[in-house]
RNA sequence: GCCGGAGUGGCGGAAUUGGCAGACGCACAGGACUUAAAAUCCUGCGAUCUUCAUCGAUCGUACCGGUUCGACCCCGGUCUUCGGCACCA
């Protein structure tokens, strides 16, 4: 150890040694209790910014306590290294995105390790190798054979400028992601996962997931969107199919003044070929269709529709009600077919509103403000029914299920339960993902490769072009195999799969990442899983952190793993910004940490960062202050160098003398309490890292008094060195070294804190009048209320306050405050 | 429109159970050391008023109101802002 502070010297010496002596390297240890702690793995985008940095650093400091803290810790790195960059950067500048992506992960690898990261680099995956999408491919077919994943012909977003595909987060406010032209409508037989399955799981689940952000489990319970209501069936005048709804207010059924059908409900060109509607309706339809997805279902669209010339006839009172199309019902939710109750949704009245239809209100208020039979919008609050035959009178609430056991009885619907979740669309028109392992045949339809094939490899004789179908289209080797089942002439899956799906079981491949004869062992996964901490980007949210939980349901079914839910405890952290805006590449306002790094250390870097603000919280970038991270690392680093001089021969024992060492004592030990419990339990880096700075300020002003100790001191700076090393872990090696350790500090154990310490001979109290702050008391520690109160009013400030004054009440909490009440 | 956060000095932020608002750091100002600079160290740093200076007083956690001996914290309302969802029947 320098006497200066030599950083660069510091991190890349303890990388050697770390690197070396597999500091990090982690097995299996029925012995001792076992801790998960992840971090959402990158994509190989090429360079590091300060959200990864961020990211890595939380779930470093996380590591590494826990370590010090006696767990067996799995904290493992790998690459989420398929996905559309690397075949744009092959379209554009003629590179393999297998090039590319690993010249990437090589590049983002180097910058992890000047990062001084505690990763087990033994268990590094990529999702883009073979040896890792052998076993996505593998999950496929047991998702198959399962029945979770079937293919059917849907509508996809599609741009026209590119000729291609586009994944739903590719489409942004409605235009492609590369060229901005509005993104429109293709049919294509695509492949799916029956995640609607696991609707009810995924979300029942969430209650149980105390250790999630409840920002996070209420935005997957939005999306998830169950509503419960009821299924009716109305008969058609002269047609012979019923017209099926889905409604949450059975309750209004007496309301319904007239029935939409979505336009491309498949019923309308029945209904209406050959009557004098047909040509309205198909040139209604045409001009919907002319509209992108965006303006269709903004709710700012003003409502219209068609009347068909047809009717329905209200199963409850044997009314005729006309029946409609009209843009505001939309044929992916539900049945594609709404009853109307103008009176009592606010849709309906604005549509009938427009064009003139009976508003028939069935749950009337006492509310006099609102006039029941001239209503100026829906009334949707609660109420009693009326005009509805037998029901009215009842609270509305409760005749939902009277309602619904009527419909039951009488057999003309049922109850019934939506989802605004949809089946997940995996198929993706792309080269650069896990080949899709079914194939073709004309005579046993889709069968998957045989498990012995496995992996399906990507072909390498393929063109990028960017344009038109799926890139292996174009591999002259790829497409035509032999078929799995009969043996006859078959065609291969020419889509890729998603890469939300490799990144939705990686956990478990990090529990045993280099197996070759499964995807994971049982018991690995049965030692390791859950994770234990996963720390990301609030931004995965939604799909990510939903997709994964369904893998392991899925997997749990099927009986490949011992756990319902992946991830026990979930840190979302807020997004780095900059100057207001993500940071992107486009925008151009990604920082870097390597200037930092090169100019002050990877150990400010680190500190820095969770330093500047708790992990949840957004953080907008700015290197200022970045000196102050610098600076106290460089004032501990002179610190420990002087005492290096004098501690290391101290005993570790040592007695309380003077009310200096009681002070640095009652400091230390509190600092000691204060970072163990917000690093191990509430995740708050910041307030743990200004504890510590303010232990060494306590130290340097301790160091210059009279009467030092030595054998405190040498605890104290001890102690500093290992709280502080999860934060910064290269200096504190160095430092941990030259105090004479040959173990890394990583494998010392934290240190406890002294409780008897913390408790004070005297304390301060506050004396307020009327709640005002009047004046502060050093007094004896625990005393009694009586005596407490009786010093207080003997006090001479205090008396003169009162003085003249009736005291009303006194209200006093030991070792804390005293208010007195005067008038 | 619906759901969920957030709003504290010039700035990042602290106040963990209703009990001293502004910890810690940044920036800034003044001083010490130095031939000088850097580094380091010391002091000050919410606003207003008062005072030679101290001492002190009043106000102050987006805004209005409430509960309480006491409110950044709890309750009611308003505004601003960020995020999610959005003709979901």
């Amino acid at each position: 150890m320098l006497e200066r502070y030599d950083f660069a010297e510091i991190e890349k010496k303890w990388q050697k040694s770390w690197e070396d002596q597999e500091t990090f390297k982690t097995v299996e240890d029925e012995s001792k209790e076992k801790y998960y702690v992840l971090e959402m793995f990158p994509y190989p985008s090429g360079k590091l910014h300060m959200g990864h940095v961020r990211n890595y650093s939380i779930g470093d400091v996380i590591a590494r306590f826990k370590t010090m803290n006696n767990f067996n810790v799995l904290h493992p790195m790998g690459w989420d290294s398929f996905g559309l960059p690397a075949e744009n950067a092959a379209i554009k500048n003629g590179i393999h995105p297998n090039l590319w992506t690993w010249a990437n992960i090589d590049e983002m690898r180097s910058q992890l390790k000047e990062l001084g990261l505690s990763y087990d680099w033994s268990r590094e995956v990529a999702t883009c190798h073979p040896d890792y999408y052998k076993w996505m491919q593998w999950i496929f077919v047991q998702f198959f054979k399962k029945g979770l994943a079937y293919k059917k012909e849907n509508p996809v977003n599609w741009c026209p400028s590119c000729q291609t595909v586009l994944a739903n987060e590719q489409v942004v406010d409605g235009g492609c992601e590369r060229c901005g032209t509005l993104v429109g409508k293709k049919e294509l037989s695509q492949w799916y996962f029956k995640i609607t399955d696991y609707a009810d799981r995924l979300l029942d689940n969430l209650d149980n997931l105390d250790g999630w952000p409840n920002k996070v489990k209420i935005m997957q319970k939005n999306w998830i969107g169950r509503s419960i209501g009821a299924e009716v069936d109305f008969d058609i005048v002269g047609f012979d199919k019923k017209m099926k709804i889905f409604t949450t207010r059975p309750d209004t059924l007496y309301g319904v003044t007239y029935m939409v059908l979505a336009p491309e409900h498949p019923f309308v060109n029945e209904l209406v070929s050959g009557s004098e509607k047909e040509a309205e309706i198909k040139a209604f339809n045409e001009k919907l269709h002319q509209m992108s997805d965006i303006e269709r279902t903004s709710t700012t669209l003003e409502k219209e529709g068609v009347f068909t010339g047809r009717y329905c006839i209200n199963p409850l009172n044997n009314k005729e009600v006309p029946i409609f199309i009209a843009n505001y019902v939309l044929m992916d939710y539900g049945t594609g077919a709404i009853m109307a109750v103008p009176a009592h949704d606010q849709r309906d009245f604005d549509f009938a509103v427009k064009y003139n239809l009976e508003i028939i209100p069935v749950v009337e208020t006492n509310d006099p403000n609102i006039d029941m039979l001239n209503l100026k919008e829906a009334f949707i609050a609660e109420g009693n029914m009326i005009n509805s035959d037998k029901f009215n009178g009842m609270n509305n609430k409760v005749a939902i299920a009277k309602f619904i056991e009527y419909l039951e009885e009488n057999k003309i619907g049922k109850k019934s339960i939506n989802y605004r979740l949809r089946d997940w669309l995996i198929s993706r028109q792309r080269y650069w993902g896990t080949p899709i392992p079914m194939i073709h045949c004309d005579k046993c339809g889709w069968v998957p490769e045989k498990e012995e094939n496995l992996p399906v490899l990507l072909p390498t004789d393929v063109e990028f072009t960017g344009k038109g179908e799926s890139p292996l289209t174009t591999s002259k080797t790829f497409g035509e195999t032999a078929c799995p089942e009969c043996g006859g002439l078959a065609h291969r899956e020419l889509d890729t799969m998603d890469t939300f799906l490799d990144s939705s079981w990686y956990f478990l491949r990090y529990t045993d990442p280099k197996n070759q004869e499964k995807a994971w062992d049982f018991k690995n996964q049965k030692y390791w899983m859950n994770v234990d901490q996963y720390i990301g980007g609030v931004e995965h949210a939604i799909l990510h952190l939903m997709y994964s939980r369904f893998f392991q349901m899925a997997l749990y079914d099927l009986g490949f793993v011992s756990n319902e839910e992946p991830f026990k405890n979930l840190l979302t952290q807020g997004m780095v910004i900059k100057d207001g805006k993500k940071m992107s590449k486009s925008i151009g306002n990604v920082v870097s940490p390597d200037l930092i790094i090169s100019k002050y250390g990877a150990d400010t870097a680190r500190l820095f960062i969770l330093f500047a603000s708790p992990p949840e919280k957004e953080l907008d970038w700015s290197d200022a202050g970045v000196e102050g991270s610098f600076r106290f690392l460089n004032r501990v680093h002179r610190l420990v160098y002087e005492l290096s001089a004098i501690v290391p021969a101290a005993p570790k024992t040592y007695i309380l003398e003077t009310e200096a060492d009681k002070n640095l004592a009652y400091v230390m030990n509190g600092t000691v309490k204060k970072v163990s419990e917000d690093v191990g339990g509430r995740f708050n880096f910041n307030t743990a890292i200004s504890s510590i700075m303010e232990l060494v300020n306590e130290m340097y002003k301790y160091k210059e008094g009279d009467d030092i100790n030595l054998g405190l001191l040498k605890v104290c700076v001890e102690n500093l060195v290992l709280i502080l090393s999860p934060f910064t872990p290269h200096i504190c090696e160095e430092m941990w070294q030259h105090l004479g350790n040959n173990e890394s500090v990583y494998k010392t154990n934290w240190p406890v804190y002294d409780e008897e310490a913390l408790i004070k001979d005297t304390v301060e109290i506050v004396i307020q009048v009327n709640g005002k702050v009047k004046e502060k008391l050093n007094i004896t520690n625990n005393l009694d209320k009586s005596t407490f109160e009786r010093i207080v009013m003997e006090n001479e400030k205090v008396m003169a306050i009162i003085s003249g004054k009736d005291v009303i009440k006194i209200i006093a909490v030991p070792n804390k405050l005293i208010n007195i009440v005067v008038k």
